[in-house]
DNA sequence: GCGACAG
DNA sequence: ATCTTGTCGC
């Protein structure tokens, strides 16, 4: 008989939720590699009037984050989105750009979570897990944990809690400017995870990595609808 | 039962 | 995320 090919994100919510439990199991939240030179930035743009939507990613060199080389693809929308199963919605056209990245990245910094996760394996853990390569998840709102507001100078941060656990650290990145949720998404530490985003972040908010690829996906999806 | 809830 | 109007600041 012929088999059905199953692509991970045509499962329904239930075994959706029983794939992240298994795959959770491979996360690593040690760190790896030392050598980094190369970092990625990874966005997702939807459009309303459709179902379209536009993954990028942008390769920057560590130490200069000049831009080295850019993707975008064209998708559409396969799966709603329901917090818990962000990555079953996003992940499909990332995983598209990233095979047509020609330089390799040595690190890769996700637009949401990682652990900081109901079952530890946000959108940055199961990137990396699919690609075996360090991840970091950096979220500009919460998805779950209790935290203390941390100092406001740039590079103070809090532990975020769940479940009596640290699953990530919130970060203020610039001088009382309100700080964004760091986590491990894959072979690297929370620490070193924190050290990478304030390294990034030299002058807004938001790492290069990702401000970047919001701008590709913005500008891709403009062209496909013009105002 | 009532909120909370990455993008 | 997207839509949306105005406002503030460099």
């Amino acid at each position: 008989m012929k088999p059905k090919t199953i692509h991970p994100w045509e499962l329904n919510e239930e075994e959706a939720v029983s794939l992240q439990r298994e795959l959770a199991k491979k996360v690593i939240q040690q760190d790896q590699s030392h050598d980094i030179t190369y970092v990625a930035g990874v966005d997702v743009a939807y459009s309303k009037q459709s179902d379209v939507l536009i993954a990028a990613v942008v390769i920057l060199e560590a130490a200069s984050l000049k831009l080295v080389e850019s993707v975008t693809v064209e998708d559409r929308v396969h799966f709603p989105y329901i917090p818990g199963l962000f990555s079953f919605r996003e992940l499909p056209p990332v995983i598209k750009a990233f095979e047509q990245i020609k330089i390799q990245p040595d690190l890769v910094i996700c637009d949401g979570q990682g652990i900081a996760h109901p079952r530890r394996f946000g959108l940055a853990s199961h990137l990396g897990v699919l690609l075996d390569i360090p991840t970091i998840g950096c979220g500009k709102t919460r998805l779950l944990g209790t935290y203390d507001e941390p100092g406001d100078s740039r590079g103070s941060h809090s532990p975020l809690i769940d479940n009596d656990e640290v699953v990530g650290h919130v970060l203020r990145t610039q001088d009382h400017i309100k700080p964004i949720f760091v986590s491990i998404g894959h072979k690297i530490s929370l620490n070193a995870a924190s050290a990478w985003i304030l390294k990034l972040s030299p002058q807004y908010r938001l790492p290069e990595t990702t401000r970047q690829a919001d701008h590709l996906v913005k500008i891709a999806l403009s062209r496909l609808n013009p105002s």
